[in-house]
DNA sequence: AGGATGATATTA
DNA sequence: AATATCATCCTA
């Protein structure tokens, strides 16, 4: 189901800590040239201001210049040479907050995901594993989620969930519980419990 | 448990 | 100019 795009002022309504929890269970769509693809928000993570673990934590550079940019543009960064991040950016102009997508539970353009992460990270080549990647994995984690959406940096960084061929939708389920823990795979800084996930869902990452 | 893989921030 | 550092995933 691909319902209808939130709007500029949705983004502009809440802080990053209730946002973070905000956009779970709402479904994340990408309209691209071989189809859509979509998924509901599981899992998220934010990254504040004061935070040494937020690429924007006393650095406005080139790379982290989408996150000071308005809430809803799409802040998406390359990680271990191999793999992209998909974020939501939060609070005002030039505050520099965002959100981490980090799960999906896959909702349509399933065979085009799966043809997607079926790939090695940037080339044409089929993974060496199986010929067929379950639809518990397709989207179960960061990196994970961005390849089976079709979602790249050189395409889709700095552009608006407003008007971008990406977008979110308002919730499409409801009756879940939210659960918050400690981040995954951060190194730097002290840990905090900013990542919220729907309890009991399948679809969410290992942490 | 280890390796792939490259941009970026930091140090010099 | 050189290096250390990654908000990860896959294969063993």
């Amino acid at each position: 189901m691909t319902g209808n795009r939130l709007p500029l002022s949705f983004y502009q309504t809440y802080n990053t800590l209730e946002l973070v929890k905000k956009l779970l269970g709402c479904e994340l769509v990408h309209n691209s040239p071989d189809g859509i693809t979509s998924g509901i928000i599981v899992e998220t993570e934010a990254y504040l201001l004061d935070d040494p673990a937020c690429h924007a934590y006393n650095r406005r550079t080139t790379r982290t210049e989408p996150m000071f940019g308005e809430a809803g543009t799409i802040y998406i960064y390359l990680i271990y040479g191999m793999y992209q991040c998909f974020n939501v950016v939060s609070n005002e102009v030039g505050t520099g907050e965002a959100v981490l997508i980090r799960a999906l539970q896959p909702t349509s353009g399933i065979e085009l995901m799966e043809q997607r992460r079926s790939l090695v990270p940037g080339k044409s080549e089929r993974l060496s594993k199986n010929p067929k990647i379950s639809l518990k994995e397709l989207c179960r984690g960061p990196g994970k989620l961005v390849r089976a959406m079709g979602i790249e940096r050189a395409l889709h960084n700095n552009l608006h969930l407003a008007d971008a061929p990406i977008f979110i939708t308002p919730p499409v389920v409801s009756d879940f519980e939210i659960v918050s823990s400690l981040r995954v795979g951060i190194n730097v800084g002290v840990d905090l419990p900013y990542r919220y996930y729907i309890k009991d869902n399948i679809f969410v990452s290992k942490g």
